[in-house]
DNA sequence: ATGGCTGCAAAAGTTTTGCACTTCT
DNA sequence: AGAAGTGCAAAACTTTTGCAGCCAT
């Protein structure tokens, strides 16, 4: 099984400590998120692991791709669309600009949002886990395509 | 038909030339999000104009969902649930924080956020339409009933 | 060996669509 | 008349679940 430097050690424990294990099925499924640049659909997931693994099943996806989000290892992005994205949870965070016009998703960071984080949780008193700031509006070239 | 007060004059006027007619059920709609506090699922909005006229249909609720939508009358949240929520469009822009313990959400407003699209949309060069900033975390009975 | 994991098929839940009919302008 | 809206039923889509057998630890 090609698990070998898709998790560190430290991970390993963690899932193993929550009963979990390193199937050949989930790694693939880690494998193809962690490669590709920004957020995949599930079925776009689903898709890329049939190309390598053609047996997998749309319910293995799923359930590995609930698993892997509560393991903390990949995040649940909510767009305009019916449907979740997924992506590899970075270790800085990070946010989406959508554009309406050509659906084209830009990623940005922004120390603002930490700050953000931080007064929200005092007011309100809440311990905050996690930000997700999304952005819509028209990129360059669709700006100028209206005009 | 109940429409008066409702909606500006100016916004009927928007809403004319868009080609678009306020009916009873368009009206009842957007009564039902505007008098709500927070936001409401689509079947709840079903379900709520349901006791006021029993004959509306659950796809007369979605197509004026998607209306108002576009009008930019109403706004579609995408919290973790698998289906969207809508809230009438504020004047003031607020966002959310929502428990991962009990699902309570919170509303709360952010100067930051006004900045931080500023400062996006001139680095990436977009023309920025909305900013939605969603948190996670735990909120303060929660964090109690854990220890 | 035992408890998690998988594939398959079926189910559940949300949202969309086709169609004939009605209603507004 | 012509365009938009409605209700009903059916369809489309995404996601979840039950179950029997399989596999990692």
């Amino acid at each position: 099984m090609a698990t070998k430097g898709i998790l560190s050690k430290g991970k390993q424990k963690e899932m193993k400590s929550a009963g979990l294990r390193m199937t050949g099925q989930r790694a693939l499924i880690l494998d193809i998120i962690s490669q590709r640049p920004g957020h995949l659909a599930a079925d776009e997931v689903y898709s890329l692991a049939r190309q390598r693994q053609p047996g997998i099943s749309l319910s293995t996806v799923y359930r590995n791709l609930q698993a892997l989000k509560k393991l903390g290892l990949i995040k649940e992005l909510h767009f305009d669309d019916s449907h979740h994205h997924y992506e590899v949870k970075p270790s800085i965070e990070h946010h989406h600009l959508v554009c309406q016009g050509c659906g084209k998703v830009v990623e940005f960071g922004c120390e603002l949002s930490q700050k953000m984080m931080q007064e929200i949780a005092r007011k309100k008193g809440f311990k905050v886990t996690g930000v997700e700031v999304h952005m819509t509006g028209y990129c360059a070239e669709c700006q100028r395509r209206q005009e």
